[in-house]
DNA sequence: AAATGAGTTCCATTATTTGAAACTCGGTTT
DNA sequence: AAACCGAGTTTCAAATAATGGAACTCATTT
């Protein structure tokens, strides 16, 4: 009991001040923190300092603040490369990319949302964590409802429940029992879009990324803006896509779990 | 005492958890981390709960496998926007990169390291966390000895003497004494050189970003190959990479401390 | 010179962590 | 089929670490 947010003892107490750090957005003083904060003066000191010795706070001694450390930095660089599928699409996300010519994204499902993963722009070069770790509403995204899609049961009525089907344009799917139709529409046909649902005049294709067992580990979507591009033409690069997502899939089975083979069911294809 | 390699209590064993699941490069089972641990089944087996709930850790149910969690990611994002120089960086290395058409690199200090916080490469375009987290050594690294090159006292002390000195090419500098003189030599000119220290054929020239105070908050280098350039080529850049160094300098200060102003003595130069 | 306030330390009390051992549950061996 | 095995999970009294009210520094303000 005696619970505040986490309710895991110590540890997650002292989580909780990383997020209260973040959550400020820059460098924070000591009291700024203790204001925003249910621990008294002691105790949130002793966190504070805790977490500056482990590395996960910086403290700039000159102005008396505290920042995130670079170890988070370093954590979350091992974190890609063996918890994301990103490393393992990379070369795929990048072949794609350049033959569409236009945005493609990488994401995977973080409890009710959608994690950006990778994005590849034919334009721009890069965008670096700016994209990378950013999260999305997957009610209203062609990649969240990709991955949604492949999902049933409480698992999915949970995540249902979680979002907030706010209308952010005219053709938003604003309730569960619309989302739940769409789903299964995409789920017959392999492949859905969305229809500006998140954004006016932005559109896009979206696949689902599938392990042998059915579930999507991930998603791939090509955006384009309804300047450049019909729903129709983005349907045309479906093939294309599939076959990134294939790879991706066949990828990440085997280097994830390259002792424990399953019964593979559809191996051989091509 | 009782010193297993932290030392800060409860938070910093599970970290110390985090840390190994990250070293393990792939998803873990509970038994290969408790190989390699220091705590006991029961101990271990609740540290692991505790980062799965906090999302710190994501528990694969299927292959009963742990790996890094996503909330490092979004932590990561965080991080990286509010202590690190890249966002305040990027437009002046976007810049760099494309007029120097070489590959530009951008380092902080991490404790005796170089961690890399950005990356720009005239050829390819992007390369993500691959690069953005990575960390090399400080001795045998341009950036790295710009850096070092600003500090003194007993934290340069304290650094030096955690360096490995190991000798990757003929050039390295293998001993704190010659790194000592090599570190000079870069405060009064204000830029160092790579000279194949580090890896053979690849030859840098690097220049810190200081702060008011003069203490270097990061340091950006220029990187080629003795194929298509001379130490004395690089050198013709210090110019042009100066003025990157300076205007990142001076946002970051008004960037990261926008209330206290310093007595900015050097404002006004274009 | 006194007062304020941010940051830091102290220490007896209290709650949490600890870890050996016992248990559960799939799967394998006899 | 029964016994076994090993990975993973739970239990509980003892030991340890976290807690936070209050006192203290030290720089800045009035």
């Amino acid at each position: 009991m005696a619970g505040t947010t986490s309710g895991d003892g110590t540890v997650g107490k002292a989580l909780e001040v990383l997020d209260q750090v973040a959550a400020y957005g820059k460098p924070v003083r000591f009291s700024d923190l203790l204001e925003a904060s249910p621990f008294p003066k002691a105790t949130l000191y002793r966190f504070v300092q805790t977490l500056t010795n482990q590395g996960m706070l910086s403290y700039d001694s000159e102005r008396h603040t505290y920042a995130l450390g670079v170890r988070l930095v370093r954590l979350a660089h091992a974190a890609w490369q063996q918890s994301s599928l990103a490393p393992i699409a990379r070369p795929y996300v990048d072949a794609l990319a350049h033959d569409v010519g236009e945005t493609v994204h990488l994401a995977q499902l973080d409890h009710a949302q959608v994690l950006y993963v990778d994005k590849r722009n034919a334009t721009t070069p890069i965008e670096m964590f700016s994209s990378a770790g950013k999260v999305g509403p997957a009610y209203c995204t062609g990649v969240g409802k990709a991955m949604l899609a492949y999902m049933d049961g409480p698992d999915l009525t949970s995540i249902l429940d979680q979002q907030s089907y706010h209308r952010f344009t005219e053709t938003t799917l604003a309730s569960a029992e619309e989302l739940r139709s769409e789903l299964r529409d995409i789920r017959e046909n392999g492949y859905g879009f969305d229809r500006e649902e998140h954004e006016p005049g932005i559109i896009c294709v979206a696949l689902p990324i599938l392990s042998d067992g059915g579930r999507a580990i991930g998603a791939l979507s090509v955006t384009s803006s309804t300047d450049r591009q019909t729903l129709a033409g983005l349907e045309r690069l479906v093939p294309r896509i599939t076959e990134a997502t294939t790879a991706i899939a066949r990828d990440a089975q085997d280097w994830r779990f390259p002792d424990k083979q399953r019964h593979t069911a559809n191996a051989g294809t091509k």
